[in-house]
DNA sequence: AGGTGTGAAGCCATTCACAGCC
DNA sequence: GGCTGTGAATGGCTTCACACCT
């Protein structure tokens, strides 16, 4: 069911345009398949396969030249739009997420902060008042409608209002339960923190097949940090069985 | 130079673990490769072969004993054992890594939290003083030589000091500073947050080979958020390309 | 020469089918 | 009957070699 381009091959672009800023900032114009690899710590048949998946970027005997490089990649990889996101679950590592610098390069906008806990709601956070979860569905809704009244009447509007992407930052009790929130609420990006594995399904009582075609068209990807602490230690232990470069 | 593991069967065995901690929790004692492979999204074959690798740890005909599997996964993970770990970074991040819930259930003890920044030098974060990176590799180096004065002597300690791991949430900029500092106290396991790809080699001036030595053992795991985000970005755009085991 | 792009080969990881045991 | 454990097959990712361009 993979149509050909690997996953691992996703992870390693975006290693190779975070490298192509770097040679941008130090004012080095053009790299090569070597150059790329060794800084990405692949092989240069791996740099060459991955972005032969998505064009020809390069000259042959001359090697890349970064910028043109580099605008290829975020294009290829959908970072030259803008992308909304609310984040759910504003604790310490929701503030961090919140705060850490680099989101707002690729136009990656925090439009609405959430939780449950009295004491966070209310609070100011990047300029944004966290909120109540049980006010995310319709907050969400309005934005989208927003959008959809704008283009109905072909107003030009200078900002998309509509919510792109849900990063789900709460205790992993109430992961699945607040993915559940973020789909129904009709988001169709998942960037999940918390160390569960979300089901693919809404868990509440008899639901109709409809929602399980909205969950179908859900995509959820993991940044998974106690997981990383005990595979590092697993590899400790275990150096020789460590050959991977690959991340997830 | 593989030894026959896959890589990606090690994050899967983290997995299977929180599944059965909680089942445990949960009371149930008893559960099965499809229970399982369905709890964590891949399939019932791949649960078996993942278990395989690494023995026989359940009965035919009846499954797998909740708590006996749970023990198992946590010896062949080595979280049966305690793991010292420094943080080297104590922004926002660092600081919501510190404090995240569920490091300590298995026995990764914080004893070392270190910044550069003046304000952040000498606050408490979970009950540890932030000190300064200048006075990391002293104190790494003065808990391994507790450690190994005690082995000399034949004293039995209630606590083993020498660190085992370095948490790295700087800035990208300083990752690989940070890094090579961590290095050279003698620590061989980093989880980067950062960022960068690391590199595994000294880049500072006068290259002696005993350095590449040193980095020759040294294990590093990576968890970055700003690639998942970019990650997520890719496959919500492209949810065709997003091949999941899941369904049917 | 120097370095990219790409079919083909090789190698691993996943899937399968079934033997074995409860 | 049910479910695990595992050699064998399949399929996909990576590596290779070389054609091709500058």
């Amino acid at each position: 069911m993979n149509s050909g381009i690997p996953t691992a091959a996703i992870s390693r672009l975006v290693t190779y345009l975070r490298i192509l800023e770097q040679l941008e900032a130090q004012d080095q114009l053009k790299t090569s398949s070597t150059d790329l690899a060794e800084r990405a710590q692949v092989s240069a048949f791996q740099v060459r396969k991955d972005l032969a998946y998505f064009g020809r970027f390069g000259t042959r005997g001359m090697g890349y030249t970064v910028p043109v490089l580099k605008r290829e990649l975020i294009r290829v990889l959908g970072l030259n739009r803008n992308w909304n996101v609310v984040i759910v679950g504003m604790g310490r590592l929701g503030q961090a997420i919140a705060n850490y610098p680099g989101a707002s390069d690729y136009q990656f906008s925090y439009v609405g902060l959430f939780d449950v806990k009295p004491e966070l709601i209310g609070q100011q956070v990047r300029g944004l008042e966290v909120g109540h979860v049980q006010d995310l569905r319709a907050f969400v809704r309005e934005r989208a409608e927003a959008d959809a009244w704008a283009a109905a009447h072909r107003v030009t509007q200078h900002v998309r209002k509509t919510v792109d992407l849900g990063f789900l930052a709460v205790p992993p009790e109430h992961a699945q339960a607040a993915a559940e929130q973020l789909v129904a609420a009709g988001i169709r990006g998942i960037l999940n923190f918390a160390p569960v594995v979300i089901q693919p399904r809404t868990t509440g009582s008899g639901e109709a097949s409809d929602v399980a075609d909205e969950w179908r068209q859900v995509t959820i990807e993991n940044v998974d940090f106690l997981a990383g602490m005990k595979r590092l230690a697993f590899y400790t232990l275990n150096p020789n069985l460590h050959y991977d470069l690959t991340e997830e």
